[in-house]
DNA sequence: TGAACTCGGACCAAATCGGTCCTGTTTCAA
DNA sequence: TTGAAACAGGACCGATTTGGTCCGAGTTCA
């Protein structure tokens, strides 16, 4: 349930790349395709997406490519994703115009929304340049609450984590 | 990203609904279906798969049907869902046997097994009793705090949250 | 003028997903 | 003992989504 489209993942990929490469002026799709290993055409997609929200700079022509349009720690992960994924909400319920198929009295739609509402929220504060030194991510920050807990490893193990 | 499969929401429904009646004895498939307009075939899929995660007992033949096997409290948020998503990770990166189709220099995989395991250690206390009553959900508990944040807003609403 | 770019629509094949159907097997009750 | 009621689960199907390709058009620089 929390798998990020192909997209987004090549979108994170973009981001890291060309804030590694800021201070070499702009990038083009071929250069970046090639050095991450990303189907070319489609990369291109995925940067004109990124472009689209604001988070690079588009040079055209001849020795054109692209740029971020602002430093990696002002861009925020949800914001390189959502681009490519149609919807952050958990259940078909909130999905938007209120549209839930299973009418007034879906007993899923207030906790639901409650939890959507929990999850963007610890999304809210991740900003990019967390991804550029995984060192730091573990045990810089508040997630590094997340490493060494024992719910953790009956989590993401194999099959009941409560008993 | 967020999204869980219908199966999973199904089961969410499931869950929920046989907690309320769990002093009423056994429940079947399609007395479940009738009441939370559930196709019976697929539920019965789901209530099977719940089964089969220890989630409930079922009582085969005549006056049959499904009951929890444990009080709602005991049973987590994760533990319903799993059935159903066949990967609780965030990239293709991890999802199994360390597959990573981008070789060993995936700038990716760090940063995002550890935002992976701090999503799951975030769920990882959420039990299905909360979704017994939204206003204790929505006041009661940790998750108060994602109400009416700023942020909240930003994110969930319309495009650029960041600016 | 032409090459090297970004832009973006059209299209396609494969996988996934939600759902149906159909055939057991088990149990209870008449 | 028999049959109905219920769980168990495999086979299949159609629609949607997804990842990916192809191609043409506009832009800019050398």
């Amino acid at each position: 349930m929390f798998k990020v489209s192909r997209k987004s993942e090549y979108a994170l990929i973009a981001i890291q790349h060309l804030a590694r490469r800021a201070r070499d002026g702009v990038t083009s799709v071929a250069e970046l395709a090639q050095a991450e290993n990303i189907p070319p055409d489609i990369l291109a997609k995925v940067l004109q997406g990124l472009k689209r929200a604001g988070l690079l700079t588009a040079a055209k022509g001849a020795g054109g490519g692209y740029r971020l349009s602002r430093p990696v720690k002002e861009i925020h992960f949800l914001e390189v994703v959502r681009p490519f994924e149609e919807q952050l909400c958990v259940v078909s319920c909130q999905n938007d115009h209120g549209g839930c198929e299973r009418g007034g009295d879906c007993t899923l739609r207030d906790p639901m929304t409650v939890l959507n509402a929990y999850m963007l929220r610890q999304f809210a504060d991740l900003t990019m340049d967390m991804f550029l030194s995984p060192h730091k991510l573990l045990h810089g920050t508040h997630m590094d609450v997340a490493i060494g807990e024992t719910s953790l490893g009956r989590l993401t193990s194999t099959a009941h984590p409560a008993d």
